[in-house]
DNA sequence: CGATCCTCTTGGACTAGGTCAGTTGTTTAA
DNA sequence: TTAAACAACTGACCTAGTCCAAGAGGATCG
């Protein structure tokens, strides 16, 4: 039986909501078009939509730029202090990574960029720009900045798995301590092209800036999530 | 000079931002109403909401429900490992804080709080409800619930200042470790009411469960943030 | 067998209105 | 002087459509 509902949003908010967590709809299977909702409903597109968006910050549904809502999976736990790699962190969920490479840049260091590597003056570095995918979805853009100067001929190397690993094997670095933000905001047009967000739509960035064992400033991160996919999780323990 | 506008949606926005921006809407300052808007750039009612919800999403403008849009001020850094008051947190940052209690109720745990609380039986808890202002705004909806075993006369206590200090002052606990969580979500009816949103806007839900010095489960507490209000900073250092 | 084209479906963007309920400030009456 | 009543304003909620561009899948052609 569903709680006293007043208006019409609230109607289809509760109903679509019973369909997915009685799990008449699957994980990641995908709900009628909006059209057919607003004829299930009797209602038009618009007010289907709101439900729908209202449903999507909730994280119990998501979309795919001209393709359709789906239902949310589990979201992932993640701790941005622990040491362990992506895909290790989501095998130990019983959830499968793959990780795909989009694009490297190297240019001088500006905007925050500049800001969050602490340089001052004309610094040569790499943006290696990577998408992760959980269970074959697209849930994260990552951005790794990396001094230049640091990082010889990184451009030869296998960017495609994990670049902590690279640091450690190849380069002899190790990251003693991290700082990261996390910051609710909206996704610039090149991260909701390659999540297939349309522009503005929500996002989780997360900022991190990693120093190697002797203090010195090794790289920084950015990180954009589909804000349905994941959950922070920190223990001070640890 | 503006990049490259196509859509009225981005002219629109992108005239919003750089009002903000260059600072001729300062902030906390009202926008024009949705209908004064709609005018101004000769349009409706729909796509204007449409472009003020995404700058809302991206962080740079929030609402107060059947008030008006107002420009954000600058993000609240917030660092939930450290033990810091909440006050002291906000006039480090050089700016005002206000608490006010809302309500206290006693009952038996369950759901979210039992589950929290990693309670079995039934386990008699008071939970605290709390409403956290920043420059005057209600930014912040923090529930506190404790186990009433471990708090014997805690509502004859001044309960709208620091529980730290509270628990330490006079029952000799102190946080040793704690445990959070971090959620993207969508604001349930009564934290809406609270912080003048309405329901199922985005909010940032946190989780943190306190451990006292001999490692006993001491408190859990739900925060609900206006998701512009707050970045969350973590020093692995620290 | 692979690439191209075509068609259908999808959400995105947009117009042009209306009703409703809560908020705010002002006026009015005790 | 104070409180109640009122009017104006606000975003929330809702109807009923149109047009467009990108995605998906099948058919066709070299």
């Amino acid at each position: 039986m569903p709680p006293h509902a007043t208006t019409q949003l609230s109607k289809i908010k509760i109903t679509i909501r019973e369909q997915i967590e009685s799990g008449v709809i699957a994980e990641m299977q995908k709900l009628p078009s909006e059209r057919e909702l607003s004829q299930l409903f009797n209602t038009t597109r618009i007010t289907i939509k709101d439900a729908l968006v209202s449903l999507e910050t909730e994280g119990l549904i998501y979309r795919e730029e001209r393709r359709g809502w789906y239902v949310s999976p589990q979201r992932i736990r993640y701790n941005p202090l622990s040491r362990s790699h992506f895909h290790q962190m989501i095998k130990d969920q019983n959830r499968r990574a793959e990780t795909t490479l989009i694009n490297i840049r190297s240019e001088m260091a500006s905007g925050q960029y500049a800001a969050a590597l602490e340089v001052e003056g004309i610094t040569p570095i790499h943006i290696i720009e990577r998408l992760r995918h959980i269970d074959g979805r697209a849930v994260l853009y990552v951005e790794n900045c990396l001094k230049a100067a640091l990082f010889p001929a990184v451009l030869e190397q296998p960017l495609a798995q994990s670049l902590t690993q690279l640091y450690a094997e190849h380069y002899g670095y190790h990251t003693q301590r991290s700082r990261f933000d996390v910051i609710p905001t909206s996704a610039p047009l090149n991260v909701a092209k390659a999540l297939n967000l349309s522009e503005g739509q929500p996002v989780l960035k997360i900022c991190r800036v990693n120093y190697k064992q002797d203090g010195e400033l090794l790289d920084c991160e950015f990180e954009y999530w589909r804000p349905d996919a994941v959950m922070i999780q920190i223990d001070s323990r640890a």
